[in-house]
Order: structure tokens, then sequence, then C-alpha cells
DNA sequence: CATTAGTTTACGGAAACCCGTAAGGCTATC
DNA sequence: GATAGCCTTACGGGTTTCCGTAAACTAATG
């Protein structure tokens, strides 16, 4: 069973209503955080004093408010925890279930668990906690499971989401040769970078440009 | 002080969350629900038996899951419930803080506050009772104060907001143009649609079509 | 009815995008 | 070092979009 438990999310109604569920059904010790700076230094400090948490529960998308902050997004926090605390599980509790970052956090950031906010995500949560002590498994929601089959064909890569991203801005295409030369990228040409938007349109059965971009943005992909 | 209060928020952290908050400053009857449709059923339900809630807390998007459902989103519960209970006050609680649907929910739905979820909902979600209650004042989050000064410039009617669907459903102008002939559409040449997508550009601020859908995607219009 | 103002449509050239084909370059293998 | 396969780049012509200008239409006014 998990003895000591850092819960990092902004939301105070969530926050509030996972501490509960969790508290219902152990006796851990839990502790909260409304920013991701903050629960890096509370990891730091527990890590000091010999009292690590054992197990990092967080959300993905944390807002601006006025305050400035280091980390602002869960990526972020989960890379910085990863690098003070190796071991540290980590369960994702997040909104966010599109399949490109889903995959990305088990495989660029090893996290634990991924849990989707919704109707049955208190149970899904203890399933979670209960697999993630117990075995090195990882666990997502049943309802993210088609995710799974999707991850396998998912093949684009870092370079396809720079071209998106350029493209989402505005960006004409010999403007985005003229960047990614810039940037010392290969097959920066106008030619190759209409082989690869192209390549993406075939892939997600887009008319055009235009359609390209509005569905991976649905997508979340950017 | 609200009597009987309805909760309509498909996540269950959030639901319990919420509840908490309410039950330790009121005591109020409170109901919850996970899908619009039960929600409307309840206050159907409540309205017969002469005891009806007095406030509906509501959030906009629901999950879609295995069952089948009449109304999707938190607008469509609104307005039936309104249909149903013209008189029923109304809070939305939400994630969504685009001007655009925020805007409508306030000049279309007649909604009386709106709280956007984050560090403070839980005062907010107070104060906006509180206020709700007393008098016929609208309430949004202070966070979201710059909004309305948005809404003034806000200017962009329905026939802008097809067009961008169609943009981003991948259709050519020539195709845009056919489909507003046929919808019996004034102003439907293809040359009025450029027309219109140029006004759009320049008031997004867009560099091309594709800058363009991705802002106002961003933006939460589409 | 003539004038004016505002809106819708038409048109044409320039720019950007789309798409197929082909040439050049790199690597591995025999 | 010749060959084949793969990737990158180049090029050309067709389509779509972009953008300015002008014509046609509508409605209101004197």
């Amino acid at each position: 069973m998990f003895k000591k438990i850092l819960v990092s999310e902004d939301i105070d109604s969530i926050s509030f209503g996972l501490v509960s569920i969790l508290q219902k059904n152990y006796p851990s010790e839990i502790r909260t955080t409304k920013y991701c700076d903050d629960a890096l230094l509370k990891i730091k400090a527990a890590l000091h004093e010999g009292k690590p948490y054992d197990l990092l529960i967080t959300d993905l998308s944390f807002k601006d408010d006025y305050r400035d902050v280091k980390l602002s997004s869960g990526e972020e926090l989960i890379e910085a925890a990863k690098s003070e605390q190796p071991g540290l599980k980590i369960i994702v509790y997040s909104i966010d279930d599109k399949p490109y970052r889903i995959k990305n956090l088990f495989d660029k950031h090893k996290i634990n668990a991924f849990v989707a906010k919704g109707r049955d995500s208190s149970t899904e949560i203890i399933e979670a906690m209960d697999i993630v002590h117990d075995t090195d498994t990882i666990y997502t929601s049943p309802q993210l499971s088609h995710i799974a089959r999707d991850m396998a064909i998912l093949e684009i890569d870092e370079d396809d989401i720079i071209l998106l991203k350029y493209l989402s801005d505005g960006r004409t295409q010999p403007e985005i040769s003229e960047l990614l030369k810039n940037a010392g990228k290969a097959s920066s040409s106008t030619s190759s970078i209409e082989k690869r938007i192209n390549k993406l349109k075939i892939y997600f059965k887009a008319n055009n440009a235009i359609h390209l971009i509005s569905t991976v943005k649905d997508m979340g992909i950017i």
C-alpha cells in the first residue's frame, strides 16, 4: 500500500473530491498542491528528509494565473520529478484522452498509469493504485483500451508535429522550408515539405491542409 | 437561500468535491446526476411533485459512453430545462472559458452565472450562489472579467460560424458556395465567401485560411 | 424618377498549394 | 565498383486560394 501520496491538481473541487476518495480507501498520508512548482518542491523536500513520496497523482493541464511558474504542465512536472526521484510511481489523472499524448506519457515519461477523468474515475483510481503498487504493469482506464490499438499505428514523429505547428501558425510552405533549413533540419526542401504534408493528409484522411490542421487539433496532437 | 439544488456533472471526483463544498456552506437539499437526460428527468419530476429545484449547477461538456442520450451537452440541458421551468436559476460550472461560448450562454440561454473551474472555484461558486439568489445580476468568475470586453467586439454571426465549420471540414470555396445555395442562404457566391473569409482573417489577424481555422479552434468558436 | 449608398456578384491576375514524375544522392550488398 | 533501393530534391502543370477592381443589384431618399 502507498504510504505517502502527492496530489497535483489545480481545480479545487477535483482535488477535494480526489482526496476524499483516497482517504476513504487508504490510510495514507496525502498532500495536495495546486501548482507544479510546489509539487516538485514538496517532492524534493520529502526526499531530503528521507521520507519520500511513493506516489504522485497529477493532472496534465494547469491554468495560468498571476503566478510565474517554471513548470507549467503535468508533463514537465513528471519529467522533473522523475529526474529527482526515478523510482517514484506516477498516475496521470486527466480529462485529456488523446492517443498521441497518452502514448507519449507512457513511452517517454514512463508513467505507470493513466486514469481518465470520468463517471467512474474513483474506482479506476483505486484499481490503478493497486496494480501500480503491486506490479510493474501499466494501467489505463478501460474506456481507453482502444488507444492501445491506435497507438500501434500512430507513426507520426517529432518533425511531423513541428511541421503541423508551423502550418497552424499560418506559415507558407516556402517559409517553413526556410525555418527548417535554419534549424538545421534534414529534408527541408519545399518538395519534402509537400510530400510530408501529403503523407499526413492521407494518414488523417484530410481533404486539404485546412482540414488536416482542423483534424489534428481535434485529436489533440498539436 | 436555495432550498433544492441539482448538480449535473459527469466526472465523479468533481461532482463529489462540489457537493462537499455546497454542503459545507448551505443546508440545502442537493441531488446529483451524471447525465443531462437524467438531470432533465429530475427537474420534470420535481416540478410535477410541486417541489421544483430552484438552482441548477451544470457542466457544459459530458463524455460519451455506451448510453444513448438525447441531451449531450450542457447547452442542450439548459435549453430543455428552461423550457420546462423558465424561472430556474442556472449556474454553469465549466473549464471552458472561451469568450464566444460564454457570451452565447448569457445572451441566448439566459444563464445566471458562469463559474470557471479553477483554483478558487469553491469560493466563486458560493459568491455566485449568493448573488444569483438575491438579485437578478449575472455573475462571472473574476478572472473572466476581461471577457466582457472581448464580448463587446465579438461581432461574428451564425453564418460566419457555419462558414468556418465548412472550411474546417475540408470543403473548398466552390463546394461551400453550392452548400449555401442549397440551404437557401443569401450571399452564397464564391465571391461573397471569399470576402467573408477575408473579413474573418482580418478580424482574427490570420495569415491564411489554415491559420484562421487554427485560431478559431483555439478560441473555441468552432 | 434620379441619386446615392450599401451589398452582392463577377472577373482576372498573382500567389500558393496540389500532385505526379523524374533526377540526384546515399547506403548496403554482392 | 556496379546495382538496387531508399530518401531527398527539383520541376511542371493544374487547381485552389488570394486580392483588388468593377459591374450588377437593392433599398432608401429627395
